[in-house]
DNA sequence: TCGTTTTCTGACCGTATGGTCAAGATCACG
DNA sequence: CGTGATCTTGACCATACGGTCAGAAAACGA
């Protein structure tokens, strides 16, 4: 694919800049939006006067679009505990464990994309209508397969990828909310695990799947 | 409670002009984020000059604050629905019923609660200490009820409500998502109501309601 | 070491934004 | 009809923002 970089001084900077940059702008343009979000304030976040900023990421709306893809790539590879399963007790058990796992890791990331689709997606319509449209169908297709064979109850394939979509990102999305009526604390490791367990729980019956 | 206030052409144009503000406000809130908001854009969107608004809203976040309040007070009131049902089946079955109405109805609404939670709660934040802490609080202890009654699986009933409010607000905060995974068309009445039979289902069953 | 390329930075610029103001238009009411 | 209150509006202002630029500093390859 790409050729094998040199590895020299100025190749490990340049990275580490740029995922120094990266993950300030995740924090920001997640804060604050995208149009709330100021070079100045990233700047600030990275540690580095804002021209220099501007050599890295020209304009805001590049440095944007590549904290919202990054943020795509890591659910799109989450996935993976969906294929290959022989069922939807493992499937999507897998599924809801690994998008509970991200949105405890990457809240950041989950409202920045949050935030984008919500504003109509101007940056990543290209993506909905290609990636995760092509993504979409082969689950759906791979949940209708288990209905088939009985492993399920008949129920929309669409409408269920929805509600795992929103029951995981909503713990990262609404993390606020949920830390406030959690007495101001974030939850625990015990409460996270709780609350995955109550999320397969409620699906994994609610399908008919045990 | 409030003064009746006598009825007059000004108390009308007032009222009407509040009304048209707050619904240009909410929809460009909601398209824009507060940061990417602008008077500018909500004059033009109500139809009125710049200056014009500012009579009525003195600042930008008062303008703000009260669409968010709007909101909320809209989804307190459909947790009518929760309260006097003999069970969860009812009571749960409706609270879904009523909340997936407003998601249809008031998405603008929804989005720019979601934003506003997610960056924070800056201006809300009283709101999530006090009325939501409570409502949660008397729902949560209404859900162990039925639970302890037998009518329901036990689950963690705070869960049960993230879920109900993820899955249910879903459908309004990624309208755009879902829109272009159904091939850019808007949901009919027909995909609403199998949307809405969908969650229900999955969720009563879920929890061991039927 | 020397010339070239890449990286860094303070100073700067045009524009758009939230908000103000003063003067005019419209309305209420005795 | 006249007087005060309410409403409307174009012009205006200070500020903050995204982005530019010229030149200094550092790293590189020979």
């Amino acid at each position: 694919m790409t050729a094998p970089e040199r590895i020299s001084k100025r190749n490990a900077i340049r990275q580490e800049m740029e995922a120094r940059i990266l993950s300030a702008a995740e924090k920001v343009f997640a804060e604050a939006g995208f149009g709330g979000a100021t070079m100045q304030l990233i700047a600030d976040m990275a540690g580095l006067p804002k021209a220099n900023l501007h050599y890295y990421f020209a304009t805001k709306e590049e440095l944007y679009r590549k904290v919202v893809r990054q943020i795509f790539e890591i659910w799109l590879h989450a996935a993976d505990s969906f294929d290959n399963a022989p069922g939807p007790v493992e499937g999507i058990g897998a599924y809801i464990d690994a998008k509970m796992d991200i949105s405890r890791r990457h809240p950041f990331g989950s409202k920045v994309w949050a935030s984008e689709v919500m504003h109509g997606a101007p940056v990543i319509q290209d993506y909905l209508e290609t990636t995760l449209r092509e993504w979409t169908s082969g689950r759906a297709a791979l949940i209708q397969r288990w209905i088939d064979e009985g492993k399920m109850a008949p129920i929309d394939p669409r409408h269920l990828l929805y509600m795992l979509w929103a029951t995981t990102q909503h713990y990262a999305d609404f993390g606020h909310q949920i830390e406030t009526l959690n007495g101001g604390r974030a939850l625990s490791d015990r409460q996270w695990k709780a609350a995955k367990d109550s999320v397969k729980a409620i699906i994994l019956k609610g399908i008919g799947a045990i």
